[in-house]
DNA sequence: CCTACTTTAGCACAGTTGTGCTATAAACGC
DNA sequence: GCGTTTATAGCACAACTGTGCTAAAGTAGG
């Protein structure tokens, strides 16, 4: 029986299944049988595509940035550099239920990072090229002119991302008071402080 | 044989066993057993003192909050506003082993916090006494008129919060990126931009 | 039809888990 | 000394876990 669906996408329909479980029960949770059953298939057979627990779920660990890396590259190109900034920081941060998903299965891996190495190692990947689009973006502002010559980029960066990921923890912790419009405004907020100086707020 | 020791300091030493676990192996592997194991107690005395594992975990989780809110208590008053708030800041941030101990476990916990209702409300607490250190910084520098007066205090506290909570993920997370030095630099560096504007990095 | 291969299913086993339960030992009040 | 309370220990059980293993059912090429 060959092929009646891509393997590739079976392996992808499991990672989200991992997902699903992950945002209602836990990571702790996401045993092979509860994947299994959550992606209604049996035991046996997850494992003829995964054939460890780790392996699971090191590839759905992947898949949360693999999913931030296409969003990134199907954007539209914006009409202003500071535009094309703000908008592909949006793109990193869970304003919608797509990328609070994403936020959410990030968390729970992060702290699993902590102590496995193998998901340590991914979360570094995605670390690294969030890092990356940080810096692209204080890139795009500095080159265009819009923040003063003597600009630190590096430490710039850092800071962006600082509170780019402490964002979406506090989004997807207390998204009651940490809500999208809000997470807009803290993000155009930090560009603004870049640009003119603190006192347009 | 009551009170050879104080069984408050005993569920104190019970949670920091749970601490060396959590940080050594995870909080997946913060079972009855291995705390007890690594407390050099019987799984039936643990449960002298905590009746349940949740009970355990949650004292744990309680003692973040305890330990920083008792630094800050403890803190010296400093010469100028702009040195208290930069000080008060530093005393959350993981600068040294102490607060990253805290630092590695509130980020397990704060996975946890997704999926369990009672790990999540201690979540909140802590994450609510955070935000105010963070609008007490905001608030010191305002009230001295060293920043704009027409600064958005809530907005500023928002962000200030975000990047701390960044700052704390990622040193544990890229402790040889993100060193002690480099966090008292963005910290010191966000605080300038609030002051005197973005041009003096 | 028939062989080869892929996919699905399910059992088995050893290990770990939380917790209910009982039993021993130590320290106190008297 | 003696009974009461506190502390420590350990067993037992049912539930769940990852994975090794076997077997069936489906699909393809010949």
């Amino acid at each position: 029986m060959p092929r009646q669906v891509d393997p590739q996408q079976r392996r992808a329909e499991l990672a989200e299944a991992v997902w699903t479980v992950i945002r209602r029960d836990g990571l702790q949770r996401a045993s092979v049988r509860n994947v299994a059953r959550e992606a209604g298939l049996s035991m046996g057979s997850l494992r003829h595509y995964f054939a460890t627990q780790a392996e699971l779920l090191c590839f759905a660990m992947q898949l949360v940035g693999d999913r931030a890396r296409a969003r990134v590259r199907a954007m539209q190109p914006a009409a202003s550099p500071r535009a094309t900034a703000e908008r592909l920081l949006q793109e990193l941060v869970p304003l919608d239920d797509e990328r609070r998903a994403e936020s959410e299965v990030w968390l729970a891996f992060t702290a699993r990072g902590l102590v496995d190495p193998d998901q340590r190692a991914i979360h570094q990947g995605i670390h690294d090229q969030l890092r990356g689009a940080c810096a692209t973006a204080i890139t795009l502002l500095a080159d265009a002119g819009l923040t003063p010559a003597d600009l630190d980029v590096d430490l710039e960066a850092t800071r962006l991302h600082a509170l780019l990921d402490g964002l979406a923890v506090h989004a997807v912790m207390r998204p009651e008071q940490v809500t999208p419009d809000r997470i807009t405004a803290v993000i155009a907020r930090h560009l603004d402080t870049l640009q003119a100086g603190p006192g347009s707020g």
